[in-house]
DNA sequence: CGGCTTTAGTTGCTGATACAATCAACTGGT
DNA sequence: ACCAGTTGATTGTATCAGCAACTAAAGCCG
């Protein structure tokens, strides 16, 4: 935890500092581009944050005021929404790309062995996989 | 981060259900609990939580508030406290300790073999251990 | 001693998050 | 075609955390 808790504040500054968004912000943008062209419902999206749904669509309006993301009503439910990313959104999250991969490797991936590196993530994995209700 | 998160907020749900405390003000008991029989300086508990001075001043005073812990002014440095638990607060990490190892096996311990276990700890404790500046 | 710098801890303020309640749209059984 | 129940998403409210500025006690050094 406290590792983790230190990581993501490290993360976190050098990031506002660097693009002005938070680490949430970030992710969800790099959770959009990654996700299929037509774009990714907020649901999904939640899934693979580490937001909840109200903190969700708070950051998603936050992204959408900064022209970041762009959201449309889904053609085959009323309810809910695409999100995609805007062209400036594509643009910052390649910009910000390189100053980030090196905020990682520094507070984190640095400091680990590619066996370890391995392990975490198979276990973390399966841990953040599993329900916890 | 994910992972951490997840465990994060299941742990704090349980606590909060089964002890009526926050995971982090759990976890400042916790640290309390294993420092010096004289006490510990919030500096140096400050370095063990996953909160920031600020952060720590709060939960502190939430903590003295509910009778959990008492601070004496620090005999050898005025400007600095002495944290100890209170006899109360013995007594209620004493007994949510049986809650909460359940809780920590079911939301993360359960899900790792000995080996991994073994590997997150060296690994994530040198993280924690580096600057993250 | 006496002032300058550093360290310990607190406080005002702001922003972000979560929970719970709510609104709106879909779905399935009759 | 309708209504009950479910699911997707938003909003009201309260809390908590962090930053930056501040106070006060130590430490250092001439």
């Amino acid at each position: 935890m406290l590792a983790s808790v230190l990581v993501a504040r490290a993360l976190d500054r050098d990031l506002q500092r660097q693009a002005g968004l938070t680490l949430a912000e970030h992710h969800l943008l790099a959770i959009i581009n990654e996700a299929a062209a037509e774009g990714i419902r907020p649901t999904d999206l939640q899934l693979l944050s580490t937001l909840t749904k109200s903190g969700l669509t708070r950051a998603v309006d936050r992204l959408e005021a900064l022209g970041l993301i762009a959201s449309h009503v889904c053609p085959t439910d009323g309810r809910g929404q695409l999100l995609v990313l805007s062209a400036k959104g594509r643009q910052k999250l390649r910009r910000t790309a390189p100053d980030f991969f090196r905020s990682v490797a520094r507070n984190f991936a640095d400091h680990l062995t590619e066996r370890e590196t391995e392990t975490l993530t198979n276990a973390l994995g399966r841990v953040a996989a599993a329900d916890h209700a």
